[in-house]
DNA sequence: CCTTTTCTTAAACGATCGTTTAAAAAGAAA
DNA sequence: TTTCTTTTTAAACGATCGTTTAAGAAAAGG
């Protein structure tokens, strides 16, 4: 009998796992979860519908398993970047474009793949937080919730005279930037007549920095002032 | 014959096309537009699958009339307080928050119903561009094109100095701040623990004026002071 | 009234869905 | 090689999909 912790060894299912998850995130950014069946998947990673069974269990344990993949390292390098400022900051408060920079640099980085700008991996990411299924609330909520309580620990430092529901609207409306961009630009570029492009990602996460930040910024020091008077 | 006018006048017909309207935004909104069958929504509408399908053609055809439906009326609504405030400032150029203030407060006036807050609504409009349904690119174009055109306009009388492709980006942020915001606000409220509530939807839209507004005005200042260096 | 058009309905069409079964193929352990 | 486990495969399951057909009911025009 083989090891369990061996399973996920080099075997000759190794390269179907990853196939079918490879194929399975391209059809479901192009089409959605309930857009993509079972057969496309299996066709586009060359088996067949009862290996991506096998495998994932279910459509939804695919689903799960592939967002899982592409978020988890995401997260990571958000949280390497926060952490290197922090250590950079010398326990002083971050700066909030530090705070955001660290959120958002790591998904441009990751849309930026080897294989060149791939901003349709973005939608993915982006249409995950819309999408109906409601299997994806716990999903969401795994992957997302100490992400969240972290960014918010750095946030309350750099704004000790904030309220607690400010700060929380506030950095709501970033991720929803975020995502919103991330999600709608090749709906939305088109309505800037070509001036908005589709490939150039990383000028777009720079842009999208500035403009978080500074939304929030704005929004901070108004209530600021609001109460002060 | 019946007149062509008059076709649609209040017969047996006009309170069933309103049902399956209805119930169609309703079930869309709670699961997309993949999610739901024609058999639901000719079960929730009280009729069957060929009515609706003589009333609105195809399941496409449902979608785009439901929208059109939807959106034509708050775009109206952004339309008038656009020109209300044009009229106000005697020829001079609005203040961004004015131009924000007309596109982003009727969708909260929609979501606020006569039958009291519907933050489903905006989850709707919200989704209905991550939806990866290629039919809905031409009814984007169709509803909202002219609208962006317009609202351009009034950005660049505000701005004289700045890029064109500045202007475009940062209103696509805006755009997808809203949209972000409309479509994840179900999904990340709950990361706040409470904090940010589900059915203030006043409350909402107007921090999102000010955060977008406020993410605009930063990010244009950002760019006229790095290119006067 | 009768005729014509508009609307509603039950039933069926062919296609395709997610999932399962059962057996063969491939590897690992002995 | 023999035995046992893991992986792949073709085929089928029952359910449900969007759409259409054909006939009847309701409304409008004459």
């Amino acid at each position: 009998m083989m090891a369990e912790e061996l399973k996920k060894s080099a075997t000759r299912a190794a390269g179907t796992k990853v196939r079918i998850l490879t194929a399975a995130e391209h059809l479901f950014t192009a089409r959605g979860f309930a857009g993509v069946t079972m057969r496309e998947v299996a066709r586009r990673s060359a088996t067949n519908v009862a290996s991506a069974h096998y495998h994932f269990g279910s459509k939804e344990g695919l689903v799960i398993e592939m967002l899982r993949h592409r978020i988890a390292p995401i997260n990571a390098e958000r949280l390497r970047l926060l952490d290197e400022a922090k250590h950079q900051s010398g326990g002083q408060p971050l700066e909030p474009i530090v705070i955001f920079t660290s959120l958002l640099l790591p998904i441009g980085q990751a849309a930026t793949g080897s294989k060149g700008p791939d901003s349709r991996f973005m939608q993915l990411v982006g249409r995950s937080f819309t999408e109906p299924a409601s299997f994806l609330e716990k999903v969401h909520r795994r992957l997302f919730q100490e992400l969240s309580d972290i960014f918010m620990v750095e946030l309350r430092r750099s704004h000790p005279e904030a309220q607690e529901e400010d700060l929380f609207w506030n950095l709501h409306f970033v991720v929803a930037t975020m995502l919103g961009a991330l999600a709608n630009h090749r709906r939305l570029a088109p309505f800037s007549g070509g001036l908005c492009k589709d490939k150039d990602v990383a000028e777009m996460i720079q842009r999208l920095i500035v403009f978080a930040a500074g939304g929030f910024a704005t929004s901070i020091e108004n209530i600021k002032t609001r109460s002060n008077q």
